[in-house]
DNA sequence: AGGAAACATGCCTTGACGGGCATATTCCTT
DNA sequence: AAGGAATATGCCCGTCAAGGCATGTTTCCT
C-alpha cells in the first residue's frame, strides 16, 4: 500500500483528482474519455488512489463511481503546514527587508 | 529534470526538507549524521531536491550548505489550493448537515 | 607538495512502476 | 440463457529510480 505522496507523484493521477474536483463522482468511462488514457491505465491509477485513501468507490450496477475523499489529503496537508509556516515567515522577512531598503516605495 | 511532486514522493527527501525546516542551512555531513543515511544517498537526494527547485546550495570551502527555497513549494501549493477549497467546502457541508441533524448538540 | 576532509558522480545491480494486451468478473438486456 | 457493457486484474516488458561502492574533485591543513 503506497502512500499519498507516492500517489500524487504521477501526473495522470493528479489529473484524475482534478477531474473529480471539477465534477465529483465520475464513472471510469467518463475519466477515460476526458483524459484520453486507456481504460486499463485509468483503472490502475484509480486503484492506487483508492489505496492511498484519496478516492472512494461507489458501486452502481456495472459501473463504479469514484468520489474524492478529502480526508485523504490530510496527510499531505499535515506535512505541508509547517513548511508553509516556514516559507510564509521567509516571505514576510523579505517584505520587511524590502520595506526597510525602499521605504514607502517599490523597488 | 523531475518535478516537485516527484521529489516529494521520497520519504528520505521529505525528511531532508523537514531537517532543513527545523534548522536551515545545514551542510551535507550534518544531514548524513542526523538522518542516518549514507553520504552518497544524501548527496543524490539533495541533487533531486535542487533540480526540483526546493533547495539551493551555498558553497563554503569544502562543504556545501543547503538552504530551503520556499518558492519551490509554489507548484505544490498551486495545485493543492483548489483541492483544499474543495475539501473545506465538503467539511463545511458536513458540519451544516450535522448542525441540522443535531441542532445545538454534538452527535 | 602531500595528504586528509567534504562532497559529488559514474557504474552496476536490483526492484518497482507504468503501459498494453488479453482475460476474468459482474451486471444488464433481450 | 446468451451476449454485451463496464471494470478489474494477471502477465509481460521496457524503463527508471534508489542504493552501494569506488573514484573523482575541490579545498584545507601542515
Amino acid at each position: 500500500m503506497r502512500d499519498v505522496f507516492d500517489a500524487l507523484a504521477e501526473p495522470a493521477r493528479r489529473a484524475i483528482l482534478d477531474e473529480l474536483r471539477v465534477r465529483d463522482g465520475r464513472v471510469v468511462g467518463e475519466l477515460v474519455e476526458r483524459l484520453g488514457l486507456s481504460q486499463t491505465s485509468v483503472s490502475k491509477h484509480l486503484k492506487v488512489l483508492r489505496n492511498a485513501g484519496l478516492v472512494t468507490t461507489l458501486v452502481e450496477g456495472q459501473q463504479r463511481r469514484y468520489l474524492l475523499r478529502p480526508e485523504g489529503m490530510r496527510e499531505v496537508e499535515d506535512w505541508l503546514a509547517p513548511h508553509r509556516a516556514f516559507w510564509e515567515r521567509r516571505f514576510d522577512d523579505l517584505a520587511d527587508h524590502l520595506d526597510r531598503t525602499y521605504p514607502e516605495e517599490g523597488p
